[in-house]
DNA sequence: ATGAAAGCGCTAACAA
DNA sequence: TTGTTAGCGCTTTCAT
């Protein structure tokens, strides 16, 4: 009671507590986390599973997520599932048996199952950027659609009528999709027709070499594109340099528009404009949530289903 | 036994353990892991304290970190000391209580004592990046003399004399103190004399605005600088930006070069001439030594104060 | 080949 | 105000 400051609200003595210090000092005592988890059944711990925690859009999205943690005295566990599902469902497991509190989730699962346990156990789980659109989870992540619409709509209000839309795989993601429906209707708004053969999906894990086979064709032909939207920023770091090589500059002979900010868009001439992303704020609003979750038990209090504003950040490179 | 795979060796009844599994099965059963590290005193778990997860060399120092214990079925534990020295003793202690099988340490600590405590405990630790330059402790680190000494080479076989240093604070870590020194000595090499006029200290926090009030002097006056080289990837973007701002171009008016690579230095033109870590590996090595004092527990199996080699890439910022 | 029991370090309920 | 004890879920030793 004493070493966990609770030794006045139990009565102890003064002079015992001072003894207890002590003593504790003198051997060097520390807690046994485990033991007391194992007791109390809480460990002030959230486990937080990312595809790839190397990838700067996520690193950011930990540290502010560590960070509001911290701040009401909880610790994190980072994992990176690598955007395999197995490794995902292996994680969760993983995180459980080590009684975390809760979960903060960037889920590859297409398939509700794994995460409808967690519902079904009533564990706390939000999801966050990739998450699953229905009734049954919390979840924070970018206003996905509307401000892909408004990208687009910014490139259609710059001239620009054909306009490829780049994406990466896996593509069952909502925030993908929500982004890619944004175009559509962006389009549709103004009268565009929607054409599938510019419409491209390209593989994560080889995107340097999938972009310089990619673009080329698109700029050449009787009816070259007029604008390259791409709905993920290493999609458009990939494409700048591409560009680059192959002598093609932005915006005269293309624009260039990103879902997803990078510093590199500021620094580059012309800037690389950008839909930016809140991404401290997600961390903070997730943490928010399911630490109501874990401390008042019920979801009777907070908004859970949040799409957060994104920011248009014009640079030039589509006019 | 049976359900961790022991069965066969405690002599289990094959019909028993089926009747085991199925029973689990049935029950759901999730082993709790804190129960078993208690009882065992082992977590299979690597904790990884860097100073700040959201800087991009560090994410993926993590990332690698993660990947190499995960093949040798270890999972780890993050976390960000912000570069604070109360906060890294908070975490290590947080760890420790925590029952990690060991610690892999990116140290803001100047003063030993703290980790000298674990070293009297015997506890598995190693060292990485941020290190200490004695016998005390293992580590792994880039080659930042080495490294930095060709560099600086490198500058001076292009022409310059004139070779402002930009590091950051905090200033007493050994990495950033190895790459001055290396800066030092290919000056002295070449029987350039050093001035410690152009040797200038940049706050972590506040790089963006303290690089705009310090680099238009350094170009102008009597004596301007013919190169900067900043001693963090971070420092040169930020120069990078400047210089752009204000009109000076690279490398007719200044050279640049950086110690730590970035992927816009690829992208931008010209490129940036940078000296890469071999980021991957470091992760990599640290997680080997660690595996190897926590599996065998003595330390005289591997090598283990290591500094990798650094790889100087030229792209034309300087000349 | 199976069952019973001790104990890892902690918290909380209870007794004194 | 202080001391004692049960039990969290697991592994391992010992008895059957």
């Amino acid at each position: 009671m004493v070493l966990n400051n609770k030794g006045k609200e139990n009565g102890i003595n003064e002079d015992t507590q001072k003894r207890v210090w002590a003593k504790a000092r003198e051997l060097d005592y520390r807690p046994n986390i485990m033991a007391r988890s194992l007791r109390t059944g809480r460990s002030y711990t959230i486990g937080l599973i990312v595809a790839d925690i190397s990838n700067v859009f996520t690193a950011r999205m930990c540290r502010s997520v560590e960070d509001a943690a911290s701040k009401k005295g909880y610790y994190c566990l980072f994992s990176s599932s690598d955007g395999k599902v197995d490794r995902e469902k292996e994680l969760i497991q993983m995180l459980r048996g080590r009684l975390v509190d809760g979960i903060i989730l960037s889920t590859t699962l297409e398939n509700n199952e794994d995460i409808l346990q967690l519902k079904k156990d009533d564990f706390p789980l939000v999801l966050i950027d990739r998450y699953i659109p229905n009734e049954a989870f919390p979840f924070v992540t970018a206003d996905n659609y509307g401000g892909s619409k408004a990208a687009v709509g910014h490139l259609i209000r710059k001239g620009k009528k054909r306009i490829a839309l780049l994406r990466t795989s896996p593509s069952h993601l909502a925030s993908m999709t929500e982004r890619e429906r944004g175009y559509r209707s962006a389009l549709k708004s103004s009268g565009i027709p929607y054409d599938g053969s510019i419409n491209i999906e390209i593989p994560y894990n080889a995107i340097k070499s999938a972009i310089e086979q990619i673009i080329p064709p698109l700029l050449s032909g009787p009816d070259p594109v007029e604008a390259l939207y791409t709905l993920d920023h290493n999609l458009a770091i990939a494409a700048l340099n591409c560009l680059s090589m192959i002598g093609k500059s932005i915006p005269d002979d293309v624009a260039l528009l990103s879902f997803g900010d990078s510093d590199l868009f500021g620094i580059v001439r012309p800037g690389i404009t950008a839909v930016a992303q809140p991404i401290e704020e997600m961390g903070t609003r997730a943490v928010e949530i399911i630490l109501d979750r874990i401390e008042r038990g019920d979801n009777g209090g907070l908004k859970d289903q949040i799409h957060l504003p994104t920011t248009l950040i014009d640079r030039g490179s589509c006019s």
